[in-house]
DNA sequence: AAGTAAAGTGAGTAATCACTCACTTTTTAA
DNA sequence: TTAAAAAGTGAGTGATTACTCACTTTACTT
C-alpha cells in the first residue's frame, strides 16, 4: 500500500474547500478505507488531518455526512459520468471488433481504479451496510451501465461476433472476468508483481472466446 | 433475507455447548452479518440472545474473540477440509472432462454457500480489517485450493482439453467467472428469481470456450 | 446428600463515542 | 475601516462502549 496516492483532485475543483477541509477529507478517507467507517473515530480523522473537532461537525452535519459526502462524488461525478461518458465515446466509435472495445474498457477502467483506489474501497466496504449508498449505486451506476451494454451487446450480437444470449448474461460474465482481475491484482494479490499485459490479454481472449462463436 | 437459515450445525456439534451459547452465536451472526461487526455492540448481542452481557465474556475473551470462533471454524472446519476433501474426491474420480469437473464443482459450491451465507458475508466483510482472518484464510484456503487446482489444470492441458495458460490464469478467470455468477444471485439481484440452471450452463460453456481451444 | 466446578448474572467502570456550543480568528464585502 | 459572515476552536455533554467481578444458580461427581 506504500505510495499510494490520493485522488481529491476534483474535490479540489469541485467547490473552494478550504486547506483544512481539504484535510480533513484526506484524513476521512484514509481512516476510513484502513480501518473501516464504523471502526473509524472522528476524534481520530481530527488528529490525523490536524484539525479541531468541531472543525469537522462544522461542515458535515454527521459522521455518516462525511462518509457520504465523499463516497458519493465518486458515484455521482466520477463512475457514472465518466463511465457513461466514456461509454458514450466507445460507443459513439462502434469500435469494428468486440476486442476493441473490450480492450479500451479495460485501460479506461484501470485508470480510473488506480486514480480513487481507497475510495473504491470504503465504497464496496459500506455499500452492504448504507442503504444510500446503494440506491444511489443501483440509480447512477448499475442501471445505466445496463442500459448501454445492452446496445454495445446487442450490436455486436447482429453483428455476429458473440452469442445469442441475454444482454444481461454476457454483462454478467465480461464484468465478472475483468472485476476478478483487479480484484486479483488490486485486493487479493497486489504484493506480487503481474504481467499486466500478459493477464490483460489473457482475459480478453478468454472473454472473446467465451462468448465468440468459436471460428477461432 | 427472509427464511435463511442458521448453519451452527457443526458449531452444534463440535463441543458440547449449552443452550445459551449456541444462542450467543446465533445472535452474533446475525448481528454481525446485518450491521457488520464493528457496528454491533456486544450488549446488543445479549438482548437479542437473551442472555446477560457476562455470560458472552465468561466464553469469549474478548469481542474478537467472538468473532474468530465464529468465522475460522468456517474456513477451518468447512471451507478448508471440505473445499480440499471434496476437490480429492472430485480429482480421484478423475471426471472425464473439464466440463464434468466445472459442473461437480458449482454444485458443490452453491450448497456450500446457501448453508452458511450469512457467515460467508461476515467474513468477506471483516477479512479486510482483520490480519488474523486473513492469514487463516490464505493458509487453509487460498494456498491449497491453488496447489490442488494447479494439478487439475495441468491435467486437462495435459489432455489438450483447455489451452497452455500459467494455472494460476487459468484459475483467476474460472474463479471469476463462478464466483462472479454467486456474487451476481446472492449479493448484487437476490430479488430477482434467476433462471438458474440456464445462466449455470451458459457460465460453464462461457468457462469452456474461454479456456477451450476452439473445436467447438 | 454434599461438595465442587462450571455456567450464568447484572450492576459497575473507565474509556471512548458522536456531537454541541459559546467563543475567537479569519475572510469577505461595502 | 468596519461590520457582518464564515471558518475554526476545544472544553464539555450525555450516551454508549467493551469488559470486570463479586455473587448466585446449575450441573456433575462421589
Amino acid at each position: 500500500m506504500t505510495g499510494e496516492e490520493i485522488s481529491i483532485e476534483f474535490l479540489l475543483e469541485e467547490d473552494e474547500l478550504t486547506d483544512k477541509q481539504k484535510k480533513i477529507l484526506v484524513a476521512a478517507i484514509e481512516s476510513f478505507s484502513e480501518k473501516g467507517y464504523a471502526a473509524t473515530s472522528t476524534n481520530e480523522i481530527a488528529k490525523k488531518a490536524g484539525v479541531a473537532e468541531g472543525t469537522i461537525f462544522r461542515h458535515y452535519k454527521t459522521k455518516k455526512d462525511l462518509l457520504l459526502n465523499i463516497v458519493a462524488p465518486v458515484m455521482a461525478k466520477l463512475v457514472a459520468p465518466f463511465v457513461i461518458r466514456d461509454l458514450d465515446k466507445v460507443l459513439n466509435k462502434r469500435f469494428d471488433t468486440f476486442e476493441d472495445f473490450l480492450r479500451a474498457m479495460i485501460e479506461n477502467r484501470r485508470e480510473f481504479i488506480e486514480k480513487n483506489g481507497q475510495i473504491i474501497r470504503i465504497l464496496l466496504q459500506e455499500i452492504p451496510f448504507q442503504p444510500e449508498l446503494r440506491e444511489q449505486f443501483k440509480e447512477h451506476v448499475a442501471t445505466r451501465l445496463f442500459e448501454r451494454f445492452t446496445k454495445v451487446a446487442v450490436y455486436y450480437q447482429e453483428k455476429g461476433e458473440i452469442i445469442d444470449i441475454p444482454p444481461l448474461s454476457a454483462l454478467r460474465l465480461t464484468a465478472s472476468s475483468i472485476i476478478g482481475y483487479f480484484i486479483a491484482k488490486y485486493l487479493i494479490i497486489p504484493e506480487s508483481e503481474w504481467d499486466d499485459e500478459a493477464e490483460t490479454e489473457r482475459t480478453i481472449q478468454f472473454i472473446l472466446n467465451g462468448l465468440g462463436k468459436g471460428t477461432k
